[in-house]
DNA sequence: CTTCTGTTTGTTATAACATTACATTATATT
DNA sequence: AATATAATGTAATGTTATAACAAACAGAAG
């Protein structure tokens, strides 16, 4: 699959933020790079998100570069938001995607997507 | 904690709703009610969560009446919100709540809130 | 009872986030 | 070149959420 000039635009951009950035925020920022309306944000940020190579912070309606190989594997994704720097950090653990499909089969759910998000104070700013 | 009337208001919609409700919702459905102005129902809303007596569904900028005793308490709540019937499903699972301590412990992280919501079919709809 | 204080309420306006609809351009295949 | 498909641009609009301010209310202190 190939990657469009508005997607690698947005990429880039996220991908040098050390924090999670709005829609609207990438949209102010690639102004100069002849983004000029939200849709085109919204139509890369999609794609990307589709390719797993960014995430949506829910929690903050905030999107972040994926920070790992390639996110269309399927362990879940887990982040950790920090109130005081803004940092989103990603990971995934064994454990917990298990747990979470064990509670699946047995409630008989068939998740097509999950969301882990907290929010907090990270080592640095506690 | 007293409830206010506009509080009680939105509990009560809340309650008898088989599905999430977004705020405009509710304010269409109280305007007979009283209830004039968005700000009225999120002010009543973050009371409500507050006080653990209604939960955000984040990936659907939405809300419920928390379904379990009252969630003020210290367990992780986990919901399963199904794409076809639009329902919700609210629960909790201690492995799952005591995975995430351990991540946090681990990483040194101080969680003050933490969302679980996985989106896909749910038993009757798949 | 009345003054003070803090909380809840109401209202308007506006900010922030996201999509619909439609016209256009690019690409790739036949 | 003709056709089909995907990507792009633009304007308008829809949806979600908060800021700022004024007014009403309730309880405590004098």
């Amino acid at each position: 699959m190939e990657i469009t000039r508005n997607e690698e635009l947005v990429l880039a951009l996220l991908d040098e933020s050390k924090t999670p950035l709005s829609a609207y925020d990438i949209l102010d920022a690639l102004r100069d790079q002849g983004i000029r309306a939200p849709l085109q944000v919204y139509r890369a940020l999609n794609k990307l998100i589709d390719k797993g190579a960014a995430h949506r912070i829910e929690s903050k309606n905030a999107f972040v570069a994926c920070s790992r190989h390639d996110c269309a594997g399927h362990s879940t994704t887990i982040f950790m938001l920090c109130t005081a720097c803004d940092s989103a950090e990603e990971f995934a653990e064994g454990q917990i995607t298990e747990a979470l499909a064990a509670v699946c089969e047995s409630r008989d759910f068939n998740p097509a997507r999950t969301v882990i998000e907290m929010t907090g104070l990270c080592k640095t700013c506690q």
